[in-house]
DNA sequence: GATACCCCCTCAAGCCGCTTGAGGTTCAAG
DNA sequence: CTTGAACCTCAAGCGGCTTGAGGGGGTATC
């Protein structure tokens, strides 16, 4: 198949698969007459690579992944980076729900105690 | 006071301040010998930039912020910036939550059916 | 007056993970 | 044989900085 039928398969556009070849996530494929050929062993390498973007690994992340699948060796170090990953998403979730609080504390205050006063006064832009 | 001076009590990035008046987010200070001169409103409005970004808002969010700031206009729009801004932040904590939830189970699983197995079973690679 | 040392300056390029654009080629259908 | 879609390569752009090269300013000490 095509890059075309490739992207729309993995739900990738063709510029990316064409930059992930490029970065060596995806191996060189066949040509014809100058244009990529791919088989159904390229499907499922990039839709996995998908996922785990979809996943928010990174692209080193996805790398390692992609080379521990290769191996013979047992799940365990995937299971380590996995692992890895969810310490990293639970920070940043962690993080981010105090940056909720924080928002929404200052916009209820905005409407009980500002709304309408002068922009300069209001408690969106106090520093402290 | 000097740019270095500025960056310690802002906690910013001397590269960061000198970024931020390149973009125009700061303006233009004054000039001793070449050396960038900075007072007391300088600090004020540095550190303003700098918590809107700790909350994520994007340049072009505290630019407007920045502007509203100025003029002599009610603080509703400043608000409507703000809540605006926390339902983006609410979106993103709804997607990393479900995020959380997918790679956690993943790990649970591994660890209950596949742990030690051969890598190329493991759930962690399942692309459907 | 010279030296040492830190802070400052500008300009350019690099980071991530793509996307966008320019300008040209190949393929399938009519 | 022509059209038009899909393909190709190469380069630059996005946000929000950071990093690096190569040089100037300011002050304390010898």
């Amino acid at each position: 198949m095509r890059i075309g039928v490739l992207a729309k398969r993995t739900g990738t556009s063709v510029p990316t698969i064409r930059y992930y070849e490029q970065i060596g996530l995806l191996r060189r494929p066949a040509r014809s007459g100058g244009q990529r050929i791919y088989d159904q062993e390229d499907v499922r390498r990039l839709a996995f690579v998908r996922r785990c973007r979809e996943f928010d690994y990174s692209i080193e992340e996805v790398r390692s992944l992609l080379s521990l699948m290769q191996c013979e060796k047992s799940c365990t170090e995937a299971r380590d980076v996995a692992a890895e990953h969810l310490a990293g998403v639970r920070r940043k979730l962690a993080e981010l729900k105090a940056l909720e609080t924080a928002i929404a504390s200052l916009v209820t205050e905005c409407d009980a105690s500002c709304a309408g006063g002068l922009a300069s006064d209001c408690v969106i832009f106090q520093t402290a």
